[in-house]
DNA sequence: GAAAAGTGTAAAGAAATCGTAAAGATTTCA
DNA sequence: TGAAATCTTTACGATTTCTTTACACTTTTC
C-alpha cells in the first residue's frame, strides 16, 4: 500500500484529501505547516506529497529543498506563473490549482507513483515477454497458457524484475482475483507457474528467497 | 542530445513548439496527423512526445495506446475533464491546456525528461554494500549470501554505524521475521554473518561492546 | 586472584521452508 | 446438470535455517 503525505494548513481540504486518498486505497499521513512537515518526514518516508504553499511557519517553497527523493505535488491556490515553473524546475513533479478536479488529481497521483515507465504495455525479458494488453505471456513466440492467478503472480514479478518480492505483497496484489490464496497455495500456483515455463524453454525465470518471498531473475 | 516529437496539424503552433525546443537545445520531430505520427515512431524513438488531441485522420485519443515506453505530452485545447482523466490514466504522463505558458511547458517537459528517480537504496560501508531493493550483500562486488536473520542484524547495525545497538534492540528488531531469537542465539547469528563476511574480505565489521551490544565500524 | 558474567565458535538437534505431486473443493461454462 | 478448468489442501522428502548445547577464552567484579 502506498503513503501520501498531506501538508496543508487548512483542515477542511486535508480531510477532504484524506478521506478521498482513503477511498482509493493509500495511506495518509497529515503535517499543518511547514516545520510540522520537516519533522513528519524525518521519521516518515511516504510515496509521495501533497504540499500546499501557504502554510504557517515554513511555507511550502522553503519546505521543498528539503525533500529529496520524494515526489512532491504542490497543491496550491497560487497562480503566480514564475513561481509556478520555478518550483517545476526546483523539485516538484506536478503542480495542480486549487481548486482542483479530484479525478484529475488521483490521475496525477497515479501517474507519479506508477513504478518506472509502467505505460509499458508489454515486459520483456530474455525470450519470455509478458503482453499487458492481450493478457497473454509468451516463450519464444510460443504461446503459454496461464491461469489468471499464475499470470497475476508472473506480472508483478516481472514488474519488479530482479528485486525480492515478498509473499505478502503478492498475495496483496492477487487478493482482488484470489482472495483466499494462502502461503502455501501460492508456493502451489509459483510451482505449476513454473512448471508451465520450463516446459518451453527450460529455464527457471522464479527464484525463491529463503523465508521472504521471490524475485523474477532476468 | 534530447529528441521531442511534435505531433499538431496546426502549423503555427508546431512551428512555434519546435522553434522554443530548438533554443532550449532539443532536437525535434514533426507530424501532422494521427497516421503520419505513428509512421514517424514507427521509424524513430524521440525521448518524448507532445500529442495534440485534434488531429486529421486519427485523433490523439486513438493514437496515444500505441505508443509504448515514450512518454506522451498532452497538448490540446480540449478541456473535457472526464476525457483528460482519462488520457492520463491511459498512458498519457501529463496534460497541458493551450494556450499555455511557454515556462512552464518546458519546465514540465524537463520533468518527464528528468532521469528516472534512481529510487535505487543502497547501505554502503567501503567495499560493503547491502542493496535494500535486491534484498542482497556483497562485498568487493562479490554477492555475499545471507539468511534472513543475518540481513536483519547486518542492516540495522549498518542503518546505525559507528553507533551502538544494544542486543535488546536488535532482538527487537528482528522479531517480526525471528520471535524466538534469544540472547544466546543472536551471538550465534552474528558469529555466523562475521564469519561469512570474513571469507571475502578477511574484514570484521562488527565490534562488540561489552555488556551492551554490537556496533558496525565504516 | 578466583568467581561470575560475557564473548566467539563449532557441532548437533529442532524447526521452518521449499518444491512437487496427488487429491479434494470450488468455480466456470457449455 | 455435468465436464473441464482452476484453486486449495494435504502430504512428504529434501533442504535450509534457527536454536540449543558445549567449551575455550576474555573481561569484569569482589
Amino acid at each position: 500500500m502506498k503513503t501520501i503525505a498531506i501538508i496543508d494548513d487548512d483542515i477542511h481540504i486535508g480531510n477532504m484529501l484524506e478521506e478521498l486518498l482513503q477511498q482509493e486505497g493509500y495511506a495518509t499521513l497529515r503535517a499543518y505547516s511547514g516545520t510540522e512537515a520537516l519533522f513528519l518526514l524525518s521519521r516518515n518516508e511516504p510515496d509521495l506529497i501533497l504540499l500546499d504553499l501557504m502554510l504557517p511557519g515554513l511555507n511550502g517553497e522553503e519546505v521543498l529543498p528539503h525533500i529529496q527523493d520524494i515526489p512532491v505535488m504542490i497543491v496550491s491556490a497560487k497562480m503566480d506563473m514564475t513561481n509556478k515553473v520555478n518550483l517545476l524546475l526546483n523539485g516538484a513533479c506536478d503542480y495542480v490549482t486549487k481548486p482542483f478536479d479530484t479525478g484529475e488529481l488521483l490521475a496525477r497521483i497515479k501517474i507519479h507513483l506508477r513504478p518506472v515507465r509502467t505505460n509499458k504495455k508489454q515486459l520483456c525479458a530474455g525470450d519470455l515477454v509478458l503482453d499487458l494488453n492481450m493478457h497473454e505471456v509468451s516463450v519464444n513466440h510460443v504461446s503459454v497458457k496461464l491461469t489468471k492467478t499464475e499470470y497475476a503472480i508472473l506480472k508483478i514479478l516481472m514488474q519488479n524484475a530482479n528485486q525480492v518480492i515478498s509473499k505478502n505483497t503478492i498475495l496483496d496484489s492477487i487478493s482482488m482475483d484470489t482472495p483466499d490464496c494462502t502461503d502455501s497455495s501460492l508456493k502451489q500456483h509459483v510451482s505449476n507457474l513454473r512448471k508451465k515455463l520450463r516446459e518451453v524453454n527450460g529455464t527457471d525465470y522464479i527464484e525463491a528467497v529463503w523465508g521472504i518471498g521471490f524475485r523474477f531473475i532476468v
